[in-house]
DNA sequence: TACGTTTCTTAACTTAAGTGAACGTTTTAA
DNA sequence: TTAAAACGTTCACTTAAGTTAAGAAACGTA
């Protein structure tokens, strides 16, 4: 059972976790932390929750700092899956920026610890620390990057290839994700995967 | 044939363009607007100048103001377009962040209007003029999001409603790139992409 | 202009993914 | 605790993409 010293203890460990990332992009003096920490700004989830629902909007950003989250659509009455946020990963949906409502869905697939702010917390911590700024300018520029490295060996891969590139680049997510979420992450059907799974195994034994 | 007052006036046209484009994001002074031009950062370069090659490493950003430039793979000695870049697109080679060698080429297309900048310049005009950072966090948060959504889209889709869906979204591609280029864009053969039209074609006749 | 190269299309065949259905297992919730 | 729902796998069949090859058209260049 969770006792208030227990919490107060998860959310200090929270708060490191998070100082600790953003120490790779800048250092933040006492001051400027204590800015962020009443700012209120983590949030525990539990397990199932539907952050953002199509056709709604929102305008928090979410950092993963424990726990995982998934975007989904549902097209034709098939949830497709694209994509998934782990430890240390962040994502603006769409809505936020564009104001339009949302295409897609967010859930969180495991209990998740998560940073939400939004837009009007970024002005202000922009305004008064530019270092804030110019690590969210270096992030944005580095998932970017990544982004578009992702997308060109998801277009120059067959799906079994991707499949073996996940397990080499992820392994963690074949264990925590189900397989039909998998799948359309993968590009295709539950039925596919489960095929081309049994492919494999049986190459590799003969 | 191009006079000396003929390039005055196209680089001038070029400054504008650019400026007109960077005006969406921040307004900027006549000193700015100085400061920018006296970096001397618009190249003009020639229909099938390769701008890197695979094992090199640069230090460039391009962004294009005319023309196109692709990003291409080669695997096991076939060509694999993953990218292209068109009118007030641009990009920042991986290896410029990473500094390690490039896993792909860029080429131009087409004669092509570049500006090409380098981090040096960026740390100098932030130094200089903070908002440029701002514009600069805008645009590559603008570009995640984009690069995202076009990466959700190419999951959920076949390569049928890929191609019918680049038809509507950037119809000049189709005319400006060679099939077997955008063959590989689209994720699949250069034969594939033939058929499809092909059967596309019978479909509206029918 | 003529030559060689590149590009695009077509076709026959192979391979793998999509589809629809069945079945056992696991999870969920009343 | 139990019934219902969700999940993962397998199978038979369909559809579409990959492969190999050939030929026609377009392009670039000497």
């Amino acid at each position: 059972m969770a006792s208030a010293t227990d919490s107060r203890t998860n959310k200090e460990t929270m708060q490191n976790i998070l100082f600790d990332f953003i120490s790779k992009y800048v250092s933040l003096t006492e001051e400027e932390k204590n800015a962020i920490v009443s700012l209120d700004i983590f949030r525990s989830v539990k397990k199932g929750t539907t952050l953002l629902k199509e056709g709604e909007k929102t305008k928090h950003n979410y950092f993963v700092l424990k726990g995982c989250i998934r975007t989904y659509y549902i097209i034709e009455g098939e949830e497709k899956t694209t994509a998934f946020y782990t430890e240390m990963e962040g994502m603006t949906p769409h809505c936020v920026k564009s104001n339009a409502p949302s295409e897609y869905y967010i859930s969180c697939i495991e209990d998740t610890i998560l940073v939400v702010s939004n837009p009007d917390m970024e002005v202000e911590i922009n305004g008064k620390f530019p270092k804030f700024e110019t690590m969210c300018r270096i992030l944005s520029e580095e998932l970017l990057d990544k982004e578009r490295i992702d997308f060109d060996k998801f277009k120059t891969s067959s799906p079994e290839e991707r499949y073996l590139n996940l397990l080499q680049s992820r392994p963690d997510l074949i264990q925590r994700v189900p397989q039909h979420q998998l799948a359309s992450y993968l590009g295709i059907k539950p039925q596919s995967l489960s095929r081309l799974r049994a492919r494999i195994l049986k190459k590799n034994k003969s």
